[in-house]
DNA sequence: CTGTTAGCGCTTTCAG
DNA sequence: CTGAAAGCGCTAACAG
């Protein structure tokens, strides 16, 4: 009971030999004997000696770990990610510490706190729906702690992103739409201060004109991602006299959300009115009456992504000045 | 660039007093100056100065970090859960790292291996649909880490438990379908080495005795919780010659892979066959079509029970023997 | 090939 | 009221 770790010194006096020894036999170091190295890592063995983190931080100053900052743990398509996250960090020895903004402001700010108390190495972000600056990011920066976002990246700033084509999804979104004969297209969009919602409007602005249909502005709604913002808004496009044919909505679950709207108020989705989305999670594949397409994103692509590029800036620090931007590419799935 | 952060020796230098003055300046040890410690408290501040956690450790042998272990994060029943449990432990100074077995017993035993090396002060863990054994367990609670397990909770084993009251739970199911007049009820449960799995059996079988009804073991699937069994299970009940009117589903996901199962036979959930599950996920909310009732489980209470359990353990280490059972009592939603 | 020593940042006796 | 010094576990420069 309560038995501590084994420690290096421990190794070393029932070895009788220095702990300098038995730190280089385990490190593999060139000049230490076979002999002696068998015996220190047969023993360790036997002990489940396992380095203490900490003895390392405070020679290395390294950690080992990684934070993960993003809205909610419980969307789909950041648990996704995140799962690519671990498979990737996790043969390199890393570890992964999680936290969620919840879409607040506030709560960011305390979790990056966080982080930087706890020293993480580095961190991969998806920025909340209210993030309209970026100071306590570049905090992290200033300790030489790199930062990757994903996703959700910052607008107008100078960072490692890694983000989809959402404009050109839009787009197609849009193409499609057009080609079942649509001309008037809603728009339920995210909050005005995160690039993706900009890259969703440029991508339906552009298919709009390029099309000859109408964008009118009162088709356009944008939301902060709620439940209630997003039925708020479905409620004023069908309150429309010249109410949408089909609405492209910012995710799955803003969909979801609009499409409870529309039964709640007597109006079939996909059937008077056809609804597209981003994002295409597993969770649509449960719904009987799913939106009939949807730009999907690749999370786990993201993620992954996200996590390589964190262990580049890892490994070469000079890298941090020139900053790099993934774009993955979006695909339109039919269902 | 790469500042490295504010150290006490740092402070002590520009304040020109001694690294102890200082530290103990930030305990607020009485024995300090009120002005010494207002001229340190301040320049720390200014300095942004934050422990170091190595040092801590080193010193303390204690990281104040807590390790959270469970199955799917993309499960909405944990995501909650860890929401919770996140809430309770953060106001306390605790980190939170997560993993996820994935139902896998090889990568749960690695994660602990993982939450030793990092030296987590204590455990929380929801147990795979593969564990049969709970030596790396044990493991955790030979270095004197405490774990309190939660909802998939070990069985025939002395731990601490935060669980719910599921066998009544699944009475209160099965009388519910009685009273509707159906008598022949198929049960697609989970695996057999979770005391959870047990628990529904038990209640279903009770119920079956109490109201007399026919429980026919071939009524009775046991899947791994995949959909592919899910989906194996269902195909068995819809192929009985005495088939079911309804189903009580080891949790939601569950119910959703049968009743999808049930549409692609050309069967319509619900109404040539009723649904009822466990958990009643916010998931559930979105679907045109949900089981028509669900046993509550109480996600989120059920983290901060174990969260607020594991905070006991840790305060007091003497408590590590008589181990705690806490149960949450269930509750009957009808949708 | 191996041992000695210093030091990472912090707390905590022991001495003033 | 404050300082000096030891030590937590480990690595690495310096000495043999």
């Amino acid at each position: 009971m309560q038995k501590s770790p084994a420690t290096l010194k421990a190794i070393a006096e029932q070895l009788r030999v220095s702990v300098s020894t038995v730190s280089r036999a385990l490190n593999d170091h060139p000049r230490i004997s076979e002999k002696t190295k068998s015996r220190v890592k047969e023993l360790a063995e036997k002990l489940h000696y396992v380095p203490n983190p900490a003895a390392l931080l405070l020679k290395k100053n390294k950690t080992y770990t990684i934070g993960v900052l993003l809205p909610f743990l419980k969307e789909e398509f950041f648990s996704l990610a995140i799962s690519a996250i671990e498979d990737t960090l996790m043969p390199e020895d890393y570890h992964v510490l999680i936290s969620q903004s919840r879409d607040s402001l506030e709560r960011e700010k305390k979790m990056i706190e966080s982080f930087i108390a706890s020293r993480v190495d580095g961190l991969i972000a998806s920025v909340s729906a209210e993030t309209n600056h970026y100071g306590h990011f570049k905090a992290l920066e200033e300790y030489g702690i790199p930062v990757v976002f994903f996703d959700r990246v910052p607008r107008n700033i100078k960072c490692h992103k890694v983000r989809n084509s959402v404009t050109q999804g839009a787009k197609e979104a849009m193409r499609f739409l057009v080609n079942k004969g649509v001309t008037k297209i809603g728009l339920i969009n995210g909050p005005g201060n995160l690039e993706v919602s900009g890259e969703r409007l440029n991508g339906y602005l552009e298919a709009a004109m390029e099309f000859g249909i109408d964008a009118r502005q009162h088709y356009i709604k944008s939301g902060n991602l709620t439940r209630e913002e997003t039925e708020q808004c479905m409620m004023e496009l069908l309150a429309l006299e010249d109410r949408p044919q089909a609405v492209l909505t910012f995710n799955d679950y803003v969909a979801l959300y609009a499409m409870s709207a529309c039964r709640k108020a007597g109006v079939e989705p996909n059937k008077d009115i056809l609804f597209v989305s981003f994002a295409n999670l597993p969770i649509t594949s449960f719904l009987e009456n799913p939106p009939i397409a949807s730009v999907e994103q690749f999370a786990s692509k993201m993620g992954a992504q996200a996590a390589n590029l964190l262990l580049k800036c890892l490994q070469n620090q000079e890298s941090e000045l020139d900053y790099q931007e993934i774009i993955i590419k979006t695909e339109l799935i039919i269902h």
